[in-house]
DNA sequence: AATGAATGAGACTTCATTCAT
DNA sequence: GATGAATGAAGTCTCATTCAT
């Protein structure tokens, strides 16, 4: 069976670390809960369907997690905070900063290639619970996924106008947000639809997710200069309004 | 009171059509449970909510709408019925490939402008619903979102790299779909988180959705530099503000 | 079986009247429930047990009632409503001012002598409830036992130093808000502890409460000789009945 | 800090009288609860309260009490103890019966004024326990505030009867169990309500207790002779038996 | 003496739904 | 077509308490 994406979370159970029976008690915990929230879709889960699923009683599932909230969040944070750590890695590799974003899209296309099910969790989770609970909460988590935060996009952006990798009139206060919005909104739908789409179109999700990077990278990045220094690039006929 | 949304689903009033009793009780709980919906979140709502909000009582609530899903399923339809429509119409205007593809995720950008809430709805359907329901019946309800059905994205595609609009390395069988799933991935998600997403990035939903959209065309269309070397139409003149 | 003191509320049974099938519900849950909330006392009671005792099945109940707090309020309503009008009409029998205090403490004592278990009811309810409730809402309740209200106590205690018949000594703004908590503290007290004062003392509660009523009396008159020496006012001629 | 109230009950921090390990964590545990039952009322504390105030664990707590009651009783029972030992002084200084009942009283209103914590929690003890225990336990305790048990009630009258303090009329069988269960009546009812009182009618809770002292001080106390030594209004001929 | 862990028992409440009138 | 009433079936959570270490 594969590996659960809760206990992904960075904790080894390699070695010679000894969980105490605390934390292996939660980590069954976890492990079930994400694999039902999977299967049947975060709202269709009961605490009771938890408790089953572990085999614990009910009255000692609540030492461990106080409601299902409590269990969704944890594997949610543990989610986020290895996200974080491997966005960040994927992004220094990068040179210019449109080799930056690529890279941080692709880091993304390979969550969705490697751990649809993460994704998905994701997914449900904004779905569902961004309108019941604090954004600070929220966001705060998700902007773990960029090294210092969405506030960097700006940056980067300016860097890439800088450097010559993005096209000069971009904006670096919208631009980027834009982009790491909807590649989020995208992979999360493809996870989301999963196996449907690739009935639908013919195309497994990640081919797809590839195929919409490609197009944002081929948008973002500068034409001619970034190919040669001299200034051709007259065409493109007619730009059209789209507002 | 501005109107439901529901109610605005392409149903006339007009004309010497009388709604029967029932049609307009029927309306009268359509129009509760979608305002609900869009509060609360669908899955915060339980039939006593719309009976009450209704103002009929339950027995008789269950004399229209046999549960939730019923309801849920109705407004789904009567959503996307609207939009069929609509879409059809506002590509039918455009000329080159291009421009049809422009006009197609403007009117996705105008949803996402007037009518936030139902895209908000469509969001919340999609996230917790897809896995419940038969991948048909939802993905043939999308899909009327294109005239055609999504099948006829692969003849856009391929009439762009004709008519010299699209760039020509695309790919016929995927780039849009790749596209469309990214566009209502992006859509949605900033639907659903909404405000929330002007308090953390500063700009409002639309903004951000347009500005995908910009750089989604312009990742599209063919570049003519790298196309063809001979430099006519210098620059991009004047780039307009979105917003 | 004696009568519940619930039904007791001035809703009568008799005659053609026709409780609604609702109301009667409703009536056989209080009834239940005050007799089971002077069996064991109010906390001891759960919503289990008046359900149990009543019947029904769980969920009608919660169709009746919303919580245990919701009952027992309502038996307290009821209690309260049926006082108001009876200690109005005692004291209005009186012709000086010691004559009506003597009539509304007279008034208690009847109340303790027929229906302790009310006393009872109340007295749980106020060491329990009084810290968890608003004060408005409790206080305005009890205010009732008086026809209006308590400021009206000033009134009282000016017009019996006026009319000669209490002590000159009184503080119109103190004393008879003092007199009313004590005897309302005393007959809470002897309600609750019930025949084990009679047990432990030898004497019924009753005849308890209107020696300490006597003693405050007494307490409260004007004494002839304490005033002015010349002996007029010879003795009290009419002890008036207690009882 | 202020001084909890339990540990308050007499027993001794001084000499060379060590407190093992054990009856200190007693004690931490009995002014944790102490605390908890005044701030929220006795029945709404759980043990897992008891437990979270004291800092040790559940498993812990059972080595030291083996339940909620034992916990009750026990602060009780130093309440009482503390209170006996003090009543009995107060009493010992009065010269006349009517001084001692008056010292008595009064011993009660500075309980109320200094520690209206403590009276709170006995009041609702009484109002939640009185029923589920067996009367002797709880009775005798309460027995403990008059030295010899309220059995020397009876004699105190007499004695004042005698000693021309108290009025002839009195009975010796009754009046002074009435009076006391007035004023422990009044007492409680005045801590239970506390500040509300004060906000209700303007008076603080010690000022309205003494002024009902100083009412039934006034009705016991003999009248004529107590002001003038010759004997006139020899009257109320025949107190009529009441009940 | 302390504690980590577990748990039986049950309380409270909600919900969708049915049924007879 | 409307409604009053009832309810089975769950779900969530609390709490006092035990027991082995």
């Amino acid at each position: 069976m594969k590996q659960s994406f809760a206990s992904a979370s960075g904790i080894s159970k390699t070695g010679r670390t000894y969980f105490s029976h605390r934390q292996r008690q939660s980590r069954r915990i976890l492990d079930a809960a994400a694999r039902l929230f999977d299967e049947r879709g975060i709202d269709c889960v009961t605490m009771a369907d938890i408790i089953a699923a572990t085999g614990i009683r009910a009255s000692t599932m609540y030492q461990y997690f106080s409601n299902k909230d409590d269990v969704v969040w944890t594997i949610l944070g543990e989610l986020f905070a290895d996200s974080a750590v491997r966005a960040k890695q994927a992004m220094e590799a990068g040179t210019s900063a449109l080799d930056k974003i690529a890279a941080l899209l692709e880091f993304m296309a390979d969550g969705l290639t490697n751990d649809p099910a993460k994704v998905r969790f994701v997914a449900q989770f904004d779905a569902m619970y961004a309108r019941h609970w604090p954004v600070e909460r929220l966001l705060s988590l998700e902007a773990r996924i960029s090294p210092q935060g969405f506030e960097s996009f700006s940056a980067l952006i300016r860097e890439g106008m800088a450097d010559g990798s993005l096209r000069p009139d971009l904006d670096p206060g919208l631009t980027m947000h834009a982009v790491i919005n909807a590649v989020i909104g995208a992979q999360r739908r493809l996870a989301s639809l999963g196996d449907r789409v690739e009935l639908e179109y013919g195309k497994p999700i990640d081919v797809l997710f590839r195929e919409i990077i490609r197009i944002i990278l081929l948008g973002l990045r500068a034409t001619g200069p970034a190919v040669a220094p001299n200034i051709r690039r007259p065409s493109q006929p007619k730009r059209k309004r789209h507002s």
